[in-house]
RNA sequence: GCCCAGAUAGCUCAGUCGGUAGAGCAGGAGACUGAAAAUCUCCGUGUCGGUGGUUCGAUUCCGCCUCUGGGCA
């Protein structure tokens, strides 16, 4: 049986992913399926650039705003979304920013054990300089990955790389297509610039106070969207409003240029483009 | 017009008791397997404003000039 044909549209951020699937959604009749990893939660939909029902356009979205102010999310709990997904729809447009979760879709990850709760926080409580000990053979310094290959360590007793090195599991056998939305980096910044702009604009601000109403304690995966820290930190009077716009600016825009590092080096893209025209894709389609 | 203070990396500034200079920010490159809009690593040559003088040697000391702040008229 023919393998079922899967568009994955990516790039970084403010690159013009949204308006190029819509395109291609329409021109195919395909339904977008959402890999961004903020804009899985309801909440600061402007902040995260979630499409609202109107940008639709009629067409189909999934995996947009499912979680609430205190959820964390993750590729593996996304990808278990994803795949009936997958199987359900007949043109899936898998379109985001998140790289980890385009590959883990692409590319299969590890089956790792799930860590019982009690090692994970223990782990979680753990010193730098003790985790370093713990692992002294590990080569990574950040202590996310030291806690996450402690924890696995000693859930299951056998290291993470062992781990890493088995078959690798897969979300669905599809026939992937990558198209890399990839502007010139002066022209992706100036995006950024005025995409923040304009968020502010559009009440951004009262949806960060809305959500921080709703989970005072700051503890769900929203708040390291780009732009909360900032507006929060803004409401509190520890910095002005003009700060708060120039930070997350500059945020977005390191954030833009890491996108691109993965993209260069992580997944393969069978097609880029320099903007997200779709007429650069199809040209028969205008 | 006079007095004072500045002029050094894209920006803000430090420094060289005279031996051609370094921080922060911005910027660049990279890593990445259950937090990924996260987390982490690496990267600093620039007529030291111009010009003359002193000196073996001046970005540093002295004179003049230009420009920018501030003050006095």
């Amino acid at each position: 049986m023919k393998r079922k044909k899967i568009y994955v549209v990516m790039g970084p951020t403010a690159s013009g992913k949204s308006r190029f699937s819509l395109d291609l959604a329409h021109a195919l009749g395909g339904e977008i399926i959402n890999a961004d990893s903020m804009q899985v939660y309801e909440d600061v939909p402007i902040l995260t650039a979630r499409p609202d029902p109107l940008e639709m356009e009629g067409v189909p979205h999934h995996l947009y705003g499912f979680l609430d102010a205190f959820a964390h999310g993750s590729f593996v709990e996304w990808g278990e979304k994803v795949k009936p997904l997958l199987e359900s729809i007949d043109v899936p447009i898998v379109v985001g920013g998140t790289g980890l979760y385009l590959r883990s879709l692409i590319d299969g990850f590890a089956s790792i054990p799930d860590i019982p709760p009690e090692i994970r926080t223990r782990v979680r409580q753990m010193p730098i300089e003790e985790l370093r000990a713990a692992l002294p053979d590990f080569p990574f310094q950040d202590p996310q990955r030291l806690m996450r290959a402690l924890e696995v360590l000693q859930a299951t007793g056998k290291p993470i790389t062992y781990w890493q090195q088995q078959p690798h599991t897969y979300l669905y056998d599809g026939d992937f297509t990558t198209i890399l939305i990839q502007p010139p980096r002066a022209q992706l910044y100036s995006q950024c610039n005025y995409r923040f702009h304009r968020m502010t604009e559009l009440g951004a601000f009262k949806q960060v106070l809305d959500l921080l109403k709703k989970n005072p304690t700051m503890s769900g995966g929203v708040f390291k969207a780009i732009g909360v820290q900032e507006m929060i930190s803004c409401s509190r009077g520890e910095i002005s409003l003009n700060r708060a716009v120039y930070q997350a600016i500059k945020n977005t825009c390191a954030y833009a240029k890491r996108q691109e590092t993965w993209f260069r080096h992580q997944i393969r893209a069978d097609v880029t483009l320099e903007k997200g025209d779709l007429s650069l894709y199809m040209p028969d389609t205008r």
